[in-house]
RNA sequence: GGUCCCUUCGUCUAUCGGUUAGGACACCAGAUUUUCAAUCUGGGAAGAGGGGUUCGACUCCCCUAGGGACUACCA
């Protein structure tokens, strides 16, 4: 029990590029597990490639982690840096004729690679069983892989993966100028930082056969696999560009909120019974990788939109306000201290019925715009002589309102609409109208009550009185 | 081409040999209604196909089909 060494996790993107969407739930996967665990959840940069490897991606991808909370236990290691240990490693390889040097040119190797495909066999080089200590001139170092027998990967989300040993070709631990790849990379890397347990994609699952070798070779103990299914786009594909976004950046532009996407993302190829909405503690408490999901699931915009709707209900006002401010900024439209206020008294009004920010920004633009407001066309054909009077009234009534409050207002509608003897409907369409101008506003009394007495009245004059006047 | 993985409502999933195959999102209908929503009520909707094993298969095995990954001196 207590001899058992503690869970360790990790998180190994490569930064060529921004963090995508799959793997930030790969992430958030071994981020649940060594919370759930009690252990501890690593992130590893894999920027042995020096030609993709960017230091924009490396910023973009921690900027994703952190936006989702995902954030390491540890200092992040940089496999770079771990050049040399790597180089060690390979050289016990060498040293205890577990792998060779290869000599092959890249025409060789080309001949050698269309022979192989076409004979439906590994690749191999000529140099396998071949002295090359005399030999000069650029190699790479190949593995020595056994030629016969099965290996079998005991993966916690797949099952038992058999692979034989024969279809397992001789892959390059060491390029010709002396950097390690990946294959050996995370091996040496994992091992040294105490992973027990690797999540990582299914399009790894391959891998793992060859890496489970060079663990055996090395005389490490392995970690326990568990190879989790990509995400997909709607129509089954595998996710890119055209399914609207792939980088969580996106989904945070698009104003998706950090819990919903990590309540959404686990639910995608995880389940706990019915539960569908639930906290990090419980994810935590529940989340288990045995029980992913091993067939690839698809990213589903309207229940992300659900999840992100009930989310956006629990936030704190003003925390939306400010998001809300920050989209209008987008926008174009000027923000200051005033304006989030606005924005803060309003969003109680509409945040119930609105998926993401910019929603809650199109909802809310009302109450920002400044008297006097420019009317739609349907407001303008709304106030006939009938209504513009019947409005007048109105406004002299609410001028007289004791309580400027929701439901106080509320109240002083329903009278109204009582005395002149006709229903809300007859006059609400064009009050809205004024009110906001035309753009999509909440029901009058919280417009009322979130653009203010002196406001509301203002606006109420600029249409009906003014307009009188120059007539 | 070869190796490997995957397959329950449109989508995400529950089921771990015996269920009227459950839930959620979406969808449809109705209610409500001052716009858009939201809300409430109701409804339709699934085990890819074919063989086995078994008293009994969505569940176990095999085959087929369809998806996908890998097959780099990328990760």
């Amino acid at each position: 029990m207590s001899d058992r060494p503690s869970v360790v996790t990790r998180f190994a993107p490569s930064p060529t590029g921004y963090l995508h969407i799959g793997g930030a739930r790969t992430a958030l996967f071994n981020w649940l597990y060594a919370r759930h665990t009690g252990g501890s959840f690593l992130i590893r940069v894999e920027d042995t490639d020096r030609e993709r490897s960017t230091p924009a991606a490396v910023d973009a991808i921690f900027k994703g982690l952190d936006w989702l909370g995902l954030t390491s236990d540890a200092e992040p290691v940089f496999q770079f840096s771990r050049a040399a240990r790597h180089r060690e490693a390979v050289q016990q390889l060498l040293d205890t004729g577990r792998a060779y040097r290869c000599h092959m040119t890249v025409e060789e190797l080309e001949v050698e690679r269309t022979k192989a495909r076409a004979e439906g066999r590994a690749i191999r080089s000529i140099w396998r069983d071949r002295d090359s200590s005399g030999s000069a001139g650029p190699f790479v170092v190949r593995f020595k892989g056994p030629m016969d027998g099965e290996t079998v990967v005991d993966d916690l989300v797949k099952g038992p993966v058999r692979f034989h040993n024969k279809e397992l070709d001789d892959l390059v631990l060491l390029r010709s100028d002396g950097a390690a790849t990946y294959n050996l990379a995370v091996v040496v890397d994992d091992h040294d930082m105490g992973v027990t347990h690797v999540i990582r994609g299914d399009d790894h699952l391959n891998n793992a056969a060859r890496q489970s070798l060079i663990y055996e070779a090395l005389d490490f103990a392995k970690p326990a696999f568990a190879h989790i299914p990509l995400i997909h786009g709607p129509d089954g594909a595998k996710l890119s560009k055209r399914h609207g976004a792939q980088a969580v950046g996106d989904f945070a532009d698009m104003g998706y909120l950090p819990e919903a996407m990590r309540n959404y993302l686990a639910r995608l190829g995880w389940g706990h019974g019915d539960d569908e909405i639930f906290s990090d503690a419980q994810a935590i408490a529940w989340f288990d990788v045995k029980d992913v999901g091993s067939a690839p699931a698809r990213l589903d915009w309207a229940k992300l939109n659900h999840i992100n709707n009930h989310y956006i209900r629990l936030a704190d006002d003003h925390r939306l306000a400010l998001l809300t401010a920050e989209a209008h900024g987008r926008l174009g439209t000027a923000m200051d201290a005033a304006s989030v206020g606005k924005l803060e008294a309003a969003i109680p009004l509409v945040k119930e019925g609105t998926k993401t920010i910019p929603e809650l920004a199109d909802l809310t633009l009302f109450v920002l715009k400044t008297r006097p407001l420019a009317l739609d066309a349907k407001t303008q054909q709304l106030l006939n002589d009938e209504t513009r009077e019947r409005l007048q009234r109105l406004t002299e009534h609410l001028a007289a309102a004791a309580a400027w409050t929701a439901p106080a207002l509320e109240g002083e509608l329903k009278q109204f609409a009582a005395s002149e003897g006709v229903g809300l409907g007859k006059f609400g369409p064009a009050l809205r109208g004024i009110l906001s101008g035309g753009s999509t506003a909440p029901d009058l009394a919280g417009a009322l009550a979130a653009l203010g007495r002196e406001e509301s009245l203002g606006r109420l004059q600029d249409a009906l009185f003014k307009a009188t006047k120059t007539l």
